[in-house]
DNA sequence: TTTAATAGTGTAAAAAATACACATTATATT
DNA sequence: AATATAATGTGTATTTTTTACACTATTAAA
């Protein structure tokens, strides 16, 4: 009848055309040493969606992110101690708003660190499960989401975007089929800015038009 | 950090070209005489899983059925007794295997009824918000989803097909164009039998061909 | 000026989706 | 036996979407 009660959170970003995700390496039993979601137990008098805010602000200094639920955890056998049950969500977030921020607040944590979703060792608990059901909820409703527009800049390359696509497809796009079909989708808007700082070409740079999104999406 | 922990289960049918709810007219406090759906604490030493199977057991008589984890609600004024976590199941049953044997069956319920999904009245707790995410659920993933075999008997028309479909869309589908999608699908298997029992041109049956679908999706 | 690295672009073919209406069949009714 | 009823089953033309495929343009660095 009654059961611990944790979140965790998997929290991707976009980085060096790399889809990452935040792990943390735990300093407390059980799997001390081992990396793991950032996650922890839920306050008595907290709403849930509050404490998943909550860890994933302390452990990237942004609120408002976007979230998302993935699943709920329950096995028996999940923790020593007994049953714990956690929810886990998916954190989308931008590598620009982020970097240098992300570091374990708690002392139950050593240090955090982004790894590349090809390169994620075993971890604590289940959380490498939760980390396939994120991958597979991306991939799947990514047709219809504004997931990618949540890990990039506000203004980026059609190749960043076709980057993000790739990681979360698993397979390679043909670049000019990926353009012609997301300047058919009607919501981004392309800009008359140019990439800087490269020693290459320069790239046009587009915006994510939320507005018009919500219109063909309701 | 603990939380009381039960499981919901939405149970949806198909009967008569409508898609159906299970629901239970509850016998105990808080919303003693509403409609809700079959849900209840996961034991201690029971896993979520096997509580899920229990209830849905207790209610269609079935075991082994098509069940799908939707969601986790947590809300602290879900109960009034303090928070109550649930976790939301879907599951999909044959009207023929079910029939007769619903019923509720602990005294904490009263009666147990199918409604239409158009005509379900307002709910205990937070299930008419479950019922919802269930819907949108089956419409987010019916093209790539067994689920309305689960919904029909082994062998069934078209039509009856359709009508699920159209139900889960919400929406009416041409007849051809639907046809010519479905036998491009590759899993239908075209049967030498017909419909028997009905006083009008009898249609043709088919079979889910459950190997050639996990061919293709997998 | 050359090299390196990436940006940016078009067309033809195939496949899938859409719009649309009537003849067929089985039973029940008279 | 004839008729009414109720649902089944079918084809084509059009539009839209998806796919396959390779070279020129631009910028900065060497």
């Amino acid at each position: 009848m009654l059961s611990f009660f944790t979140v965790d959170c998997l929290i991707f970003t976009f980085h060096e055309g790399k889809l990452k995700v935040l792990l943390t390496e735990r300093n407390e039993y059980p799997y001390r040493d081992w990396w793991a979601m950032p996650g922890y137990f839920v306050d008595k008098q907290e709403e849930m969606e509050e404490a998943v805010d909550r860890i994933a602000y302390e452990h990237t200094g942004l609120k408002n992110i976007y979230l998302e639920q993935l699943a709920a955890l329950a096995g028996l056998k999940r923790h020593p101690e007994g049953r714990v049950l956690t929810v886990a969500y998916m954190a989308l977030v931008r590598y620009e708003d982020v970097k240098n921020k992300v570091k374990p607040v708690t002392n139950y944590m050593r240090q955090a660190q982004w790894f590349d979703i090809t390169e994620v060792p075993e971890l604590a608990f289940d959380h490498n499960d939760i980390l396939q059901l994120g991958l597979k909820k991306l991939k799947r409703n990514l047709n219809y989401s504004t997931a990618p527009f949540a890990l990039l800049p506000e203004k980026f390359t059609l190749t960043q975007l076709q980057q993000i696509y790739e990681a979360i497809l698993g397979e390679s796009l043909d670049k000019r089929n990926f353009r012609k079909r997301m300047s058919n989708l009607g919501y981004l808007k392309e800009l008359n800015e140019y990439q800087t700082g490269v020693s290459y070409r320069a790239a046009r740079l587009y915006k994510f038009d939320k507005r018009k999104f919500l219109k063909l999406f309701s």
